[in-house]
DNA sequence: CTGAAAGCGCTTACAG
DNA sequence: CTGAAAGCGCTTACAG
């Protein structure tokens, strides 16, 4: 990478005259075309390219700000990134700016190959979503000096914001028992996260305590595709048909809304769904049916990850300290509220 | 802000062995606990933050990448940004890293507020997504240093990614005439777009040419919301009912669904309907019925961007250098293939 | 119109 | 175990 002193010594100009033409202030230093050129066709010729971290030092504006990473694994949904980045927009400007977000792609599992979270350089602090039991066993180990919050992940030595994710599961259920629903099904994603399995798990055990029987539990891709594929696995079974669903995301459940309109099965007669609602609830709500979902409130603790992570910066808390927020039952069409 | 500087001073050691304590280094060098201690305190005490600018100065791995901004105007609809997102990371990916991906909102019509864009210091290059006409105006006057690349917009004096609108309304058209429709309406947005103008005229006058009448022009706030709200309007006429409708957004497509349903109005049969494809791909196919749309290649344009952008940088490329994607016709149930 | 010098905040050989 | 010095690449007074 060519540096302004060497475009000064292939023009024969100095730094600063290089410097000069290349910040767009030619004119007003009066320096003449013919010298413009030379600078401009010299960074054309050896590639040059400003040397961002050099620039900003000098700029007190551009050199204060805070730099924060959000590690987000590739391969998780995308509503589920809109709703998070809306919720970190929210928390930035209630900060009042200053404030840089780079977004870090990643492949879950693979945190560890992440140089940038060791090296101190590349940004201040971290949010890290979306991270596999193999990245968590790998941050224990790790240690970072970084800041780092975690997002829906515990740890005992990281600050992490999650949810009661038994809660999920109970709450569903219990909706369900409200209806006199007589057996459930369970529409899981393949995961790599615990988190899944505890909401399924809390769903089974909540609906035996309340004397609904548990049918299929199914496990599909995470996605609509997944949802309706699964429809007719859902329904196999003639003799013990659920006569409700409990899907592990908005996904599945839009998919397998999808696969029994084809079958011609009647919502919410013949059928009730209730879906963990982490994805847009616009399209929930203009579902048909619309969904009813127990609401994971990703933008709060998208917001809640940032205010962690400055409170960390700041000294005012240390790792592990925890935030778990609320979940909420939002009723919608497909599970229609008991009068 | 405290500086390394003045944690020294603070403490009585040196830069050095501050630097030392603060990048986790004490255990390697051997200093012992109680400095280690004396500085972390100082650090907290005066509010120590790392200047991340001087830090990547130094680290080569660091220094050496391109920062890109990318200008995402807030009111613009989420599943949008994901499309546009996933475009760009596939274009980083093919170019093997070494790039930063800055997101960086705006409010349309201000970009003019955005000092960033001037100073030279903040990022190497951007692209802005989502201009309005303000904005633009802006962009022709301003004449900025900093490579930029608009996302679907034209600009005699920058480089842009464009797709042919007209051609969008124009192949809806000529779908609707294969079917033998009378009578079509509009769906569209309030929008500070002129390219949704394009294409709703162009969707009107091929329809006209092609002998189909055109029933209502209908706008509406761009959501499910809006779609959903407008079906009644859209109908309001018994004697001259639509036949079929063209829609701005998949948003606004997906919240007509829903709202003919609740009329009980049955698709195709009754209704045809195409939509302009700016949504989650998934989402049209897992629709009931499916929609059918004429894409808007986003990942592909967004990945164009980029390209165009390391060209600019590279200075293979002066602007104003335009590109024109391709759209295609996906047909869904909406309105199905004709045999 | 152009150049020499200082300095942004940091880290890392190197010396003691 | 700790410190003095150099230098990353850039820009900006200042001097000529």
């Amino acid at each position: 990478m060519a540096t302004i002193k060497e475009l000064a010594a292939y023009t024969g100009l100095s730094p600063s005259t290089v410097s000069i033409v290349l910040g767009g202030k030619a004119e007003e230093r009066g320096i003449p075309q013919a010298t413009c050129q030379r600078v401009l066709e010299a960074a054309r010729v050896l590639g040059y390219r400003p040397n961002l971290s050099a620039r900003r030092l000098r700029d007190p504006q551009a050199s204060g700000g805070l730099v924060i990473a959000v590690f987000w694994a590739q391969d998780f949904r995308a509503p589920m990134m809109v709703r998070f980045l809306r919720g970190l927009r929210r928390a930035v400007a209630e900060q009042g700016e200053g404030y840089e977000l780079l977004i870090h792609p990643y492949t879950c599992g693979r945190l560890r190959e992440e140089r940038s979270l060791v090296s101190l350089s590349a940004f201040n602090a971290a949010i890290i979503c979306n991270a596999s039991a193999e990245d968590l066993e790998w941050l224990e180990q790790a240690r970072l000096m970084m800041p780092v919050v975690l997002y829906n992940r515990e740890s005992p030595s990281y600050c992490g914001v999650t949810v009661d994710d038994e809660e999920i599961g109970a709450l569903a259920a219990q909706q369900f028992a409200a209806h006199r629903c007589r057996r459930a099904a369970v529409l899981s994603a393949d995961s790599v996260f615990y988190g899944m399995q505890l909401r399924n798990d809390s769903f089974v055990k909540t609906c035996r305590q309340l004397g609904i029987a548990v049918g299929p539990v199914i496990q599909r891709e995470n996605s609509m595709a997944g949802g309706c594929g699964a429809v007719s696995a859902l329904l196999e079974n003639s003799q013990a048909r659920p006569d409700c669903v409990f899907c592990a995301s908005d996904a599945l459940a839009l998919g397998a809304l999808r696969g029994l309109h084809q079958q011609g099965i009647s919502l919410p007669e013949a059928l009730k769904i209730i879906s963990v609602g982490n994805g847009d609830r616009e399209a929930q709500q203009y579902a048909w049916p619309s969904l009813s979902v127990v609401s994971v409130p990703m933008e709060e603790m998208a917001q809640e990850c940032f205010r962690l992570l400055l409170r960390l910066i700041a000294g005012e808390i240390r790792p592990p300290f925890g935030r778990r927020m609320e979940v909420r039952y939002l009723p919608g069409e497909s599970c229609p509220p008991v009068e």
